[in-house]
DNA sequence: TGTGCAAGGTAACATACGTAATTGAAGTCG
DNA sequence: CGACTTCAATTACGTATGTTACCTTGCACA
């Protein structure tokens, strides 16, 4: 899978065979779904780990009374939880925004990994520990950043994650994300989002049109959000996301 | 080391063999530090994993211009990150509460525990995405949750974690949070925590007085705080916090 | 055994954000 | 191609929570 072993790669350096046995992994078992679908529900027991081929979705838990919070995103090449089926069930749901295809990794892909892919091992860690970066970064927003800066971060966020999947275009990419998602995934109310992008545009800071974003100043978007990309971890050993670095030949593992 | 031992064995049953190595890993290396006080800052290189052994803690994140975040609570039992030294550097800060011992766990003890420990790899799974969760529920409160509500929700959890970690007595429990804590880790201000804690006090739900909390009805507390404990996972197999339920003897891992 | 300082508590006032309701634009499906 | 349905946009108004300021309580330490 492209996305997924371009951004380990990134992280962790593979071998050939690691990169067979991820690949073998992620077209063995596929599964397509729709737009607006759930594929999994709060309350199952996890039989699989989730790996997003391509399209966007996200997790979220819902409260009795309907209130809804999106606590994060998915996009192509992501991993829902390595290692979740250890727990005896999900505590929470995961939707499709777009079209998804995933592939299931099943509890013996994860014993083969652990036995004999120390560097898959590695970069499984790195996965999990930038994910709980994020979880953390999400709590600061919505603890403390104020809408404005809120959304500029999760703008911002979104954009990095796309571009080190490969999926951004210049500085424009698609963005399927409705104003009640984003409303859900920051806290808001749609209206306030509505205002809050207004604003954005207003500074010259986005373009949200149809299903595209386009940002014409990351540096200054990153500004307005307070964005620190230090929590994302995507440099290591000198390796830079997209800085042609010192190419230390870092063995990791 | 007691506590963690008694949390991870909630969930994978350890073999005297797997406990000697925890309980020498917790002994070899400790450091003490009075409250209020730095253990790790942000922007340094992880070396070693923090094991709680007495004492509170908090993770917690900064803006530049001074507003922070608590993003989790470490009690007596808690491991800072498993396997964190894999990353670069620290995105957050970790401070103490109260006069604090920990034990560093190097990597050389996980390299071990990973070779020869399956259940411990497990329980420390586990741990992982336990704390996980936690982060998500943060996310949850902090999006959707009214004052009220999220302080409730707090409280539950906290009392939950320090009953599995046999830190409460009775109905009550230590408590060294400071009212700025708890705006900081809800993400209210000082005087809004204050009136919420008043209302949460008119209405019996709690006495908190010194540093001693007390639950006089944990049932209706959930009720208000709208808290689901299957987020914290802390029963598996048939295995059940604190009823005696069915003494299946699963072998995990 | 006071004395100083952090923590807790209160009040008056300010505001960022939510709610409800409506309208128009844009897809989508029979 | 019209009829739905969803999404975006906008207005008027309401409120949960923030801010500032000050006073009280409690406890650590001289």
């Amino acid at each position: 899978m492209a996305s997924l072993i371009r951004k380990l790669e990134q992280f962790a350096r593979l071998s050939p065979v690691d990169q067979v046995l991820l690949n073998r992994a992620s077209t063995e078992r596929v599964r397509h779904f729709g737009p607006r679908v759930d594929i999994v529900r709060e309350g199952e027991k996890p039989k699989d780990v989730h790996l997003i081929l391509s399209g966007w979705a996200y997790r979220y838990k819902q409260l009795e009374d309907g209130r809804r919070q999106i606590v994060a995103f998915f996009l192509p090449g992501d991993i829902c939880d390595v290692n979740v089926f250890i727990l005896r069930e999900m505590d929470h749901s995961i939707g499709t925004v777009t079209a998804v295809s995933i592939a299931d990794l099943s509890r013996e892909f994860f014993d083969k990994v652990a036995a004999g892919h120390p560097r898959i091992v590695t970069a499984f860690w790195w996965e999990t520990l930038v994910n709980a970066a994020i979880q953390r970064e999400w709590t600061m927003s919505l603890g403390q950043r104020t809408a404005l800066e809120r959304m500029a971060h999760l703008l911002c966020e979104i954009w990095l994650r796309l571009r080190a999947a490969g999926l951004t275009q210049g500085d424009s990419c698609d963005f399927p994300l409705t104003q009640g998602d984003l409303a859900d995934a920051t806290g808001l109310s749609k209206v306030h989002v509505n205002r809050t992008l207004q604003e954005l545009r207003a500074g010259g800071l986005i373009v949200l049109k149809g299903k595209t974003l386009v940002v014409p100043n990351l540096e200054r978007l990153m500004h307005a959000g307070l964005f620190n990309p230090n929590y994302l971890h995507m440099d290591h050993e000198g390796r830079q996301l997209d800085a042609a670095a010192t190419p230390t030949d870092a063995a990791v593992g």
